[in-house]
DNA sequence: GCTTTGTGCTTCGTAATTTGCAGCGGTAGA
DNA sequence: TCTACCGCTGCAAATTACGAAGCACAAAGC
């Protein structure tokens, strides 16, 4: 794409922090990139970059730019998805951030079913916690965010929510195992492992506990389930994750119980797209795929 | 603007449907267009354009296409309103489609009065009828539309509506003029004046006629008020249009009605812009006066 | 049926633009 | 003071785009 290089150059320039390096990202002199910038700013009719003795950083005017760069960049991307479609191939790509809870069960079986109908489709995934999943979407790194809890939902468009309760998750021998409704209070008398704050889990946790008379005490901090789904097998303890991360039925060291409502919020489970835009046609039919999955009940996973 | 003339190009070939005529008026060489839509269409995996004898037209591709590269160009300018706006100089241009009653008074005193505070924003007015008007928004050749009983809202975002009686106009020694309470079928027993059916005001006539048992039998159809306004000087004829296209109070030589509600619904005039778009800081800034100029009663006008 | 007109497209020599190389001046940290 | 890294700039080479002319073709015009 020629006409958009000088775009895309920018764009590097701007992630790179300086003219020099990017010029070596993109395998040209940096004469070369100096001078197209120096053109792409005489014909804008402002300067984009600020210099500065040890590179070059965005202005204000520069980061108005950058976000139509990238805004027009995707949408291109999207044109393309839809030229493709139309001529019958069923080709194209999906980049998608969700939370940890997504990725051991839920998303590979998504993207499996869906590259069972369209083989063409390529998929990224990445996870990240609620905030830098927003982050991803605003900077046009990605096309939906699935996560648990969001945060700035005003600057989103929301394709859909599912509540899912938070569950207790502890080994089978456990002395709570054995209590068939279990309430938040018993858990917090007993070791237990937390996510860490950026977590929507966690979040919910610290919003039950902020009503308690009991503290939250956590032997342990991870960002890893599996951290957790593991640790709980070495000491009593109980860790929190919701449904869409377990294995409800088939998980034969561990068991699972719901915490009631009254205790602990309902987590959010929230698909978003950048506002406004349009997507691709992979990411749409993908993202109608989730909606479809996701408005199930829980209790059938 | 250099990386974006192959764009600007493709759109003057789309509209001048063929490749030797857009050249002429970009003052290029046929050839030089020709190579350039070829190269585009390699780079671009699939083409543009289906050749046809007697010229070129946009294929399906294209047709997505020239839409993303209108949405860039506009969006582009966007960005340099902005730039411009936060370096200071309080520049830009404000592209608005408009009925015909707006003309006369509501649309000349609006811009006067917002360039008595920013001097430096010129102003393209367009007269369009409700369903053109929408079209100039769907090809970004106009950034607001101004207009009675909007067709497909569907497809753009609504700043603002305001409703409006229909009144009617007739010469100060009219039959009618000394009736202080005025009804629809009263006016059609006299000769009557009305639009073509594409504006909104014979629109909503029709619509009221058709509940009635009197018939509409217009002795002229113009879509000129101006006409209308002088020919029931003429004749002892009736009109009708919006308060906002007259001059209620100053007036010497007409007498202006309103209809009741019952009779003939009162008319939407409807601000709107292109779904999902940002304007650029005049056309929003202008918009928002409108909006606050529009929120006042008609009957204060 | 023939000409005329208008189309997209190609070739080729030339003009315009971009690139790479080397070097300059300046700032920050050692 | 020295080194490393930065943005920037002449200048010649390489690349690219352009204009003029012409070709093949199809639809009107006569």
């Amino acid at each position: 794409m020629r006409h958009i290089q000088t775009l895309v150059l920018i764009e590097a320039v701007s992630k790179a922090g300086s003219i020099r390096k990017a010029a070596e990202d993109m395998n040209i002199t940096s004469s070369a990139l100096n001078r197209r910038i120096q053109g792409f700013e005489e014909e804008f009719g402002a300067p984009i970059f600020e210099r500065l003795p040890r590179g070059v950083r965005l202005n204000p005017a520069g980061e108005l730019l950058i976000q139509h760069i990238r805004g027009q960049l995707a949408d291109l991307d999207r044109v393309r998805s839809q030229v493709a479609d139309l001529s019958g191939l069923r080709r194209g790509h999906v980049s998608i951030a969700c939370s940890q809870a997504l990725q051991p069960y839920f998303m590979p079986s998504q993207i499996a079913a869906y590259r069972a109908e369209h083989p063409g489709v390529s998929f990224s995934v990445r996870v990240r916690d609620r905030e830098a999943a927003e982050e991803d979407l605003r900077a046009f790194q990605g096309d939906l965010a699935l996560v648990f809890e969001p945060i700035h939902l005003g600057d989103f468009d929301v394709l859909l929510t599912v509540e899912q309760p938070v569950f207790a998750v502890m080994a089978k021998d456990h002395p709570l195992a054995t209590k068939d409704r279990l309430r938040l209070r018993d858990c917090l008398v007993y070791p237990h492992v937390v996510p860490p704050k950026r977590i929507g889990i966690r979040y919910l946790l610290d919003l039950a506990v902020s009503r308690m008379t009991q503290k939250m005490e956590p032997i342990a901090e991870a960002d890893s389930f599996e951290f957790m789904r593991h640790y709980v097998q070495h000491e009593q303890a109980v860790g929190f994750q919701f449904p869409i991360g377990l294995n409800l039925r088939g998980d034969d060291r561990l068991i699972f119980r719901p915490l009631p409502k009254s205790d602990i919020t309902y987590g959010n489970l929230t698909l978003m797209q950048m506002k406004g835009r349009t997507l691709s046609v992979a990411s749409a039919r993908f993202a109608n795929q989730l909606a479809v999955a996701l408005s199930g009940n829980w209790e059938t996973l």
